[in-house]
DNA sequence: GCAAGAAACATAACATGTTAAATATTAACA
DNA sequence: TGTTAATATTTAACATGTTATGTTTCTTGC
């Protein structure tokens, strides 16, 4: 009986482990991916370099830092994929005249004829996500991750961006 | 005026750009994350260290495939990982007798103190979380998390954890 | 039994995440 | 003005994610 016991408590637990809110966030994550990763593979572009791209399609002339916020990537990674969108010619670095320390980003018309490529398929997939979930359920989802992000911020922290 | 109207376009695109799921799920899980990140920095293990040790806590004797699972991480990853928490006595390894392929891994005493020691601490920063954002309120984001999860899976996915 | 295929891990190669430190430029201020 | 502090970005070092491939060990069909 003792093994039945141990048993039970391991199951209890694993359920306890399974229940932990990083889990839940990142298997959702990785569920969602799944669906968009094969598009991205077949255009040669990670999800990064995607959200990247796709940041820079919506504000022209970025610098680095609202760059990196507004897609959710940390500055060394972004450096990093910037040097590589520009090898690839998808955007153009320029420093900015006010300040020096500054680099202006903007996505090239390669780059803006990829985002034009890809984009379409994406928001297919987008829109079967909503389909397979419910649309207005989706939202909800989305309005209590949002709540639960900025339920946590700390001070210093990036805010949402306005939601006026 | 055409600058105001290029100007309300970008914001509006930028509204529909900050309205990524993935992206939403990456921002809650990186808001989660900066609650425990500095507890587990300060006892010197990664996130998905911690994950692997906690899976191994909860059932004596995984196989990696299985650790893999329970504890989402990637096989490659695991391996590597596994390589660490060796090397740093946390785990023991040793093959199967019914299937020399198989690997079967335990944590350690040293490992079990280990998790004994951040354990609480993790607890209380859940209870945390909990009560910022609202348990009954956490529990139903638990719940469309996964219902979002399972409901993307395809079929040769690995499923939830039976919810019985 | 044995050869072909499947399964369980490991490794490789490249991209990214995380933290810390370096570099360059600007701002602040005594 | 010159020195210090702050800012914007980069680089470094290490760990992990992603994809593809290698290795060993079963399994299966013949």
């Amino acid at each position: 009986m003792s093994a039945i016991l141990s048993r039970t408590k391991a199951a209890d637990d694993l359920r306890a482990f399974s229940r932990s809110l990083p889990m839940a966030l990142l298997k959702a994550r990785e569920a969602v991916m799944a669906r968009f990763r094969p598009l991205l593979r077949e255009h040669d572009v990670t999800e990064q370099q995607w959200r990247a791209l796709r940041a820079l399609t919506t504000v022209e002339g970025l610098r680095a830092g609202e760059l990196a916020r507004l897609s959710c990537i940390s500055m060394p990674s972004l450096s990093r994929i910037l040097k590589t969108l520009d090898k690839r010619g998808l955007i153009a670095r320029s420093s900015e005249d006010s300040d020096q320390r500054a680099v202006n980003i903007a996505i090239s018309d390669e780059g803006r004829r990829l985002v034009a490529r890809i984009g379409p398929h994406s928001e297919q997939r987008y829109a079967d996500i909503a389909e397979a979930f419910g649309a207005r359920r989706l939202e909800a989802l989305y309005a209590e991750l949002d709540a639960l992000t900025s339920c946590l911020a700390v001070d210093g922290e990036i805010p949402l961006p306005d939601e006026d």
